[in-house]
DNA sequence: GCAAAAGTGTTCTGGCTACACCCATGG
DNA sequence: CCATGGGTGTAGCCAGAACACTTTTGC
């Protein structure tokens, strides 16, 4: 996937700011709120804390990244001074920023194996390819589709909705659409690992 | 195991103390210095940063709980109000204390089967069955010294030193000495996953 | 009919677990 | 010689990947 509008996106630092993602360790609600409305997030989880002595001349700074998660069917607004950037295609960015943002993507990929937090990228209702979509973007590697469904299928994590999604102009036989059982994040298979393709498991 | 001296141990809060892992956010190599020399710990990874607004009358006070790996072979001197606990048998911990902990044991157990972090926990040589005493602790459940040898073999994590160790009074076949390759930690098998027994797979 | 997209049936794989068996030492 | 602890050989298991094939739509 060359990440063609990926569907997922991080908030990294505007020239001259900070982004809601790299607050000082304030209040979250409070701060975060500032840049992104925290209720469109649905997920957030914090990734690691930099303390920064020299930036300040009089105090110590510190300062907590955040992973936010937002489903693909939204957009959330943002301020003038902010904006939105594909995870593989950003611009340059300062200090530790790259670390951090490594970070998120690997504790994103990782929880993708392992947990169903999967519903925080998707929306309520969706067709597997969507879901594939997402999964690849998140893994960072091809996923099928087939074998998608069949996994989250046996693991309960999915159940269809019942209604289908009408074809496209193209043709093609319409999609079942299914939806998370539980917006909840848990582990739900502790031990399990997706694959890259290639590497046999 | 019932955690019969549990070969690894984690600070904790001693009454009316904070312990070393949980000092206020300032620099860390000159404050965590102040309970634990930290160049005795092999390993040591950020857990999270808890704020708590209300600790405080007059600031906003930010705590970062770290994790530290200590050899089994090593014993670092605590000051007198300050003292290890053995991670299942805690005395009562306040606020999120107990959450913190989890997070470490959890996070030690995850990297044991994708990183080399075992060579944080060992000594630098060691026996098989040595080393499974340790895995067992820091997976919480049980590990066959048999496998444990030759998935950590295949993956080319250990070497046998081509010592032996004299069997001990009771007899027993003298157990053959191995290291760890690298001692410094390294995602050596992205998608390795060690199951507990009974958990086929 | 044919292309496109979705879905099903089935096989294959490989890393890990399980278990039976062999080796070296002390007394 | 046998108990004890260490080590090897090999079979089994199963989640997930791979792939062939079927179904449903648009034109």
């Amino acid at each position: 996937m060359a990440t063609p509008a990926t569907p997922f996106r991080r908030r990294v630092r505007a020239p001259g700011r900070l982004s809601a993602a790299r607050r000082n360790a304030r209040r979250l609600d409070s701060h975060l709120a500032e840049k992104v409305d925290v209720r469109e997030l649905s997920h957030l989880e914090q990734l690691v804390t930099t303390s920064e002595p020299d930036r300040h001349p009089n105090e110590w700074q510190v300062a907590t990244a955040y992973l936010g998660l937002v489903p693909s069917d939204l957009d959330p607004g943002l301020p003038s001074d902010t904006s939105w950037h594909p995870a593989d295609n950003l611009p340059e960015t300062a200090f530790d920023h790259g670390a951090i943002i490594s970070a998120g993507r690997e504790r994103l990929r990782a929880k993708l194996s392992y947990t169903n937090i999967g519903f925080a990228l998707a929306p309520h209702a969706f067709s597997i390819s969507e879901l594939r979509d997402l999964y690849t973007a998140g893994l960072e590697h091809e996923v099928s589709a087939t074998n998608l469904q069949r996994v989250l299928l046996r693991r309960e994590l999915l159940e269809a909705t019942g209604e289908l999604r009408a074809s496209g102009p193209s043709g093609g036989r319409p999609a079942a659409l299914y939806r998370f059982r539980s917006r909840m994040l848990s582990i739900t298979d502790q031990f399990a690992v997706l694959r890259p393709p290639g590497q046999h498991g």
